[in-house]
RNA sequence: GCUCCGGUAGUGUAGUCCGGUCAAUCAUUCCAGCCUUUCGAGCUGAAAACUCGGGUUCGAAUCCCGGCCGGAGCACCA
């Protein structure tokens, strides 16, 4: 195969050989909602299964009910968001459902010989580790391990008194990979009423996850670069039990600069101090956020796929996401007055009419229709480039002059747009006073004001506010609420 | 302390495996101009990078060694 010539931009190609197909999976601890960290590997591993062809499954890792304890609704946010991102999974597996055949598997290595019950104190146990030496348990016989083991899953034990491990090299010279830990003792109930309190003995990550990518036959894997040693670690496993590993590919951290570091936890306590409205609130980088604001799954995927699959560490900007989406909405978006922090200007000697600006500026989609009668309102913003004698354009309405400052009041000029650009007049926008009060909810605040009647129209569709941004009519009650998605 | 990754313009990426065609790609950002009844879009132009030091070689972004910087693992988190 040559590689010459690179064909595709963005993901590079796998290796998979000539007519087979892939089997890959996206693996979130459900313990809140998807971000647009998680969004890295949605898109990535579904877009190969698309490229290849195979299978693309999403394993709920839920195997921990206490430290990292999963959040009920969050099984289906993941669901719907995956969906929304056009990697619908060929299959759901649920963790926490198939308890019993990590035991099986457990079982199996202690009668191997390949894993022991440990007693040490994790701090004891740190002790030998470091010093390269087996700890007192580590030798106890098959029978004598079971015979433990039996006792861990009956809840005789408490807590942090016993843990399964896996024997590796406790030479090895990677601290990391001494006899890891594969069972540990949590008493706490599972949130999944299915499972609730049927197990006191729960894997981690390591042991669960060899087990899981083995059984439903896992081709590659694609995950961050915090997960290279566990692979080093499951590669016990896997030889042990004669299994192939998959082959791997891994990425560096990501960043948002805007944001920073999202860890879900502290979201979470942020929203419940009040700090945010909700998963959804427009100033974080949930998917739902994401959606509620307009930015399309197409964008998202695309900003993805760009940014390929690399191990370094990187630093991303919401400005690249946002000229992605706008190009994709821009064509779309129908065009709107909305006047934020609004002024009233009274046109001394304006009749009453009706305007018909159109939707869009390029596309042929028709008009809107404004009536207008002598009071209409424009921005504080404008006004303040104002004074007395000054002549405006009031967009696609006609030209005015300034003739009192307070009250703010002007004087017709004339209809003609000959007339404003030889007179270089400014072009604002406006509202008329009797249309329809506006909020927006953005990242970087909230804008009130009034728009046109007829974004009451645009439920659920991105807008753009004419100098303001696009925005997703969120709401069209007795105000209209809006999500701000970027300028 | 031990171990493992990584380091190309402001940001993200291509190229690195199999040294030359790389005076280094593309996107975004920024700046300037044009256009436009939006401060949006579009168009044109510009700015901007191989972490450092040695080595190998006729030749190194690409291979080797070392430093520096960044990230990660050594959890009864995922």
């Amino acid at each position: 195969m040559s590689t010459k010539k690179e064909p595709d931009k963005g993901l590079k190609p796998l290796d998979v050989a000539e007519g087979d197909t892939v089997v890959m999976r996206f693996a979130p601890n459900p313990n809140g909602p998807p971000t647009l960290g998680s969004t890295r590997g949605i898109v990535v591993n579904s877009e190969y299964v698309k490229k290849y062809g195979g299978k693309f499954i999403i394993r709920f890792d839920d195997t921990d009910p206490q430290t990292k304890r999963p959040m009920l609704e969050a099984y289906d946010w993941y669901l719907e968001d995956c969906e929304w991102l056009d990697a619908k999974p060929d299959e759901v597996v649920i963790a926490s459902d198939r308890v019993p055949m990590y035991y099986d598997y457990a079982r199996k290595l202690m009668e191997m010989g390949h894993a022991y019950v440990c007693f040490c104190e994790g701090g004891d146990f740190k002790k030998f580790k470091d010093a390269k030496e087996p700890c007192p348990h580590r030798d106890q016989n098959p029978d004598t391990n079971l015979e433990y083991w039996n006792k861990m899953i009956s809840g005789e034990y408490e807590e942090k008194t016993a843990v399964l491990r896996i024997k590796t090299d406790i030479t090895h010279k990677d601290p990391a990979l001494r006899d890891f830990g594969a069972f540990r003792i949590v008493k706490t109930a599972h949130p999944r009423a299915e499972v609730d309190d049927k197990y006191c003995v729960w894997p981690l990550l390591d042991f669960q996850g060899a087990i899981e990518d083995h059984e439903l036959g896992m081709t590659h894997i694609i995950r961050g670069k915090d997960l290279m040693d566990s692979e080093k670690r499951q590669t016990y496993i896997y030889n042990y039990l004669g299994w192939e590993y998959p082959k791997t590919t891994h990425w560096g951290r990501v960043k948002m600069h805007e944001f920073g570091k999202f860890s879900t936890s502290g979201l979470r306590h942020a929203i419940e101090e009040g700090e945010y409205s909700g998963w959804d609130d427009p100033r974080l980088p949930t998917l739902r956020a994401l959606r509620r604001r307009g930015i399309l799954p197409e964008a998202i995927r695309k900003f993805m796929i760009e940014m390929g699959v690399g191990e370094t560490d990187i630093s991303l900007s919401f400005d690249t996401l946002y000229a992605e989406n706008r190009k994709i909405i821009d064509p779309k978006a129908n065009r709107y007055f909305f006047v934020w922090d609004p002024v009233e200007l009274e046109i001394t000697n304006a009749e009453a009419c009706t305007v018909t600006p159109s939707l869009h500026p390029t596309e042929k989609r028709g008009t809107r229709s404004i009536d207008v009668d002598s009071k209409i309102c424009i921005c504080n913003d404008d006004v303040g480039n104002l004074e007395l004698g000054s002549k405006l354009r009031l967009k696609d309405l006609y030209n005015v002059e300034i003739t009192s400052m307070d009250p703010l009041q002007a004087s017709y000029i004339d209809d003609s747009m000959d007339t404003a650009k030889k007179e270089k007049m400014r072009i604002i926008h406006w509202a008329p006073e009797n249309g329809h009060p506006v909020k927006v909810l953005a990242p970087h605040g909230e804008f009130e004001g009034i728009g046109e009647k007829q974004i009451t129209e645009e439920l659920e569709n991105v807008v753009q506010f004419e100098r303001f941004g696009f925005c997703r009519i969120d709401d069209v009650g007795k105000e209209i609420v809006a999500y701000y998605t970027h300028k």
